[in-house]
DNA sequence: GTCCATGTTCTTTA
DNA sequence: CTAAAGAACATGGA
């Protein structure tokens, strides 16, 4: 579920409830989503008041009043929200913190790829992330792909090239761009690299605007879909015919992930 | 039963 | 040795 503008939507709608706000009655329902195993989470954070909300990468960061933070990750399938402490608690919910006025804070995650990731008083943004996606540049990016030959399409998904994307939006961006996603990175041009990272800006933005995309699992904060997965020009749209000239997309596997792209526009 | 899934990391191969 | 490809993780839905 989660890529860059579906934790920023995450992050957009959790900050205004979470901010100045003191943190009690912590809950680790699933010890094993917690990093590093065994932490006592409860006495790190019980009485802590939220200092900031913020995103880097795919990660939502939680600084707290004393100068320590965690992260959670969501991995494929995780959600954060925000609800009544009333209301029943989902399956596969393994974190609940409590928050005032009888609303709490609940990390879900079924197939627990995601967790939470205590951070403490050192924190390092940049420790193992490339740069944001929104904050490319081609000079960066020129340069870093001379120097490895890989498909294009694979090189997106690295996290430590450029922090944020994910499958939807490295599809999304390479079909934008015209850059068909086998092209091996060495051989990209500096004005094809220019108009990728131009792409990848307009595709995240556009996302942004629709709150993400929801195939599955996907809800802000608020439990909230996005709308973007109806503006998707191939992602997931195997075989129907593309916006720009009518061919029908084709799906290939690369890295293991599930490839889409129109064989006209994107020309090897 | 089979295949597939918005992610990351470890292992194997070249 | 390094870079790239593949497997693994856990669960649910089609």
């Amino acid at each position: 579920m989660p890529e860059l503008p579906e934790v920023q939507t995450i992050v957009t709608t959790l900050r205004p409830s979470l901010l100045g706000r003191p943190l009690s009655n912590v809950r680790l329902l699933r010890p094993d989503i917690l990093h590093p195993s065994g932490l006592e989470l409860p006495a790190k954070v019980n009485g802590r008041r939220v200092a900031d909300v913020t995103r880097r990468g795919k990660k939502i960061i939680i600084q707290l009043d004393d100068g320590e933070s965690f992260f959670i990750h969501l991995g494929m399938s995780g959600r954060l929200t925000l609800e009544a402490s009333a209301s029943q608690l989902p399956l596969h919910t393994h974190l609940v913190i409590s928050l005032p006025e009888n609303r709490e804070l609940r990390f879900t995650d079924p197939r627990r790829f995601g967790g939470v990731w205590w951070i403490g008083d050192d924190y390092h943004p940049d420790s193992g992330l490339g740069p944001e996606a929104l904050d490319l540049i081609p000079a960066y990016l020129i340069e870093r792909l001379a120097r490895t030959k890989r498909a294009i399409k694979t090189a997106l998904l690295d996290q430590k090239l450029i922090a944020g994307i994910g499958n939807i939006y490295a599809d999304e961006a390479l079909f934008a761009a015209g850059i068909h996603p086998t092209t091996l990175t060495h051989r990209l041009k500096p004005d094809q690299i220019t108009a990728l990272v131009r792409a990848i800006k307009k595709v995240l933005t556009r996302a942004l605007r629709h709150k993400g995309s929801t195939l599955r699992d996907f809800r802000n904060a608020d439990g909230q879909p996005g709308g973007f997965q109806k503006l998707h020009r191939v992602y997931d749209r195997e075989g129907k015919p593309c916006h720009n000239c009518k061919t029908p997309l084709l799906r290939l596997v690369l890295g293991g992930r599930s490839t889409h792209f129109c064989p006209s526009c994107q020309k090897r």
